[in-house]
DNA sequence: TTCCCGATTTACT
DNA sequence: GTAAATCGGGAAA
């Protein structure tokens, strides 16, 4: 990995432990991933990644917007019911792949949705999957827009988030001075719980998605 | 088996 | 502002 200076190899070199993901308040551990680094491997083989800039709690059984309300069990679902520590992606649409991060114990239907990030390493290869001429918040603002940028594809569901193909860690993490939080976007369908404030991301940072239909 | 709709994005009129 | 793309989950028939 020549050329990406210090900070990628030690990001990939010291990853967050489980325990990070462990903990039983999601909610926590959503705004703590805000500045930190997550690299991915693409389907590609390719190295590419950068700064979680927004990120979306689902909490649990007791949240009518997660997919596991209830503690329901789908084929889709089933990564959230692991440990804490691997991805959860599913298809949203017919067309785009949603990343999230599991957390909680087993059986504890946890995750954070990772909604932006502030690309660093790799950005050529993003600007490539997604036909970008050059670096903008069309880039990676957007859950779409960051699994499409990573080449993440189903193949990284359940993917421990220590590698080999995804990493998140604080080595080289972006230092957070203010966090904004907000209602979640496109859950409506969630009645009293879409206007829950689970949506959280760095003040001023310009990768950020914008909703589209603004509700609130 | 049929049907509706979604944790979205993009390209139109 | 509005619609199309596109497919799997889950409820209904």
């Amino acid at each position: 990995m020549e050329g990406r200076g210090r900070c990628f190899t030690a990001a990939l070199k010291n990853p967050l432990p489980q325990s990070f993901y462990l903990k039983d308040d999601t909610i926590a551990i959503a705004k703590s991933l805000l500045g930190k680094v997550l690299l991915v491997r693409g389907e590609d083989g390719i190295w590419a990644g950068g700064w979680i800039t927004e990120v979306e709690a689902y909490n649990g059984a007791q949240d009518k917007a997660c997919h596991a309300y209830g503690y329901k069990r789908t084929q889709r679902n089933q990564a959230m019911f692991k440990r804490g520590g691997c991805a959860y992606v599913y298809l949203c649409y017919g067309m785009y792949y949603m990343l999230n991060v599991v957390t909680n114990e087993v059986d504890e239907p946890h995750a954070i949705l990772i909604r932006a990030i502030e690309p660093c390493w790799g950005i050529e290869a993003m600007m490539q999957r997604r036909k970008q001429k050059k670096v903008s918040p069309q880039l990676t603002a957007g859950p779409g827009r960051v699994t499409q940028a990573l080449g993440i594809t189903k193949q990284h569901n359940e993917a421990p988030l220590w590698g080999p193909d995804i990493v998140i860690s604080a080595k080289g993490a972006l230092k957070v001075e203010e966090v904004v939080t907000t209602p979640r976007i496109g859950v409506h369908y969630a009645k009293e719980d879409a206007l829950l404030p689970y949506r959280f991301y760095i003040k001023n940072n310009a990768f950020v998605s914008k909703p589209l239909y603004p509700k609130y």
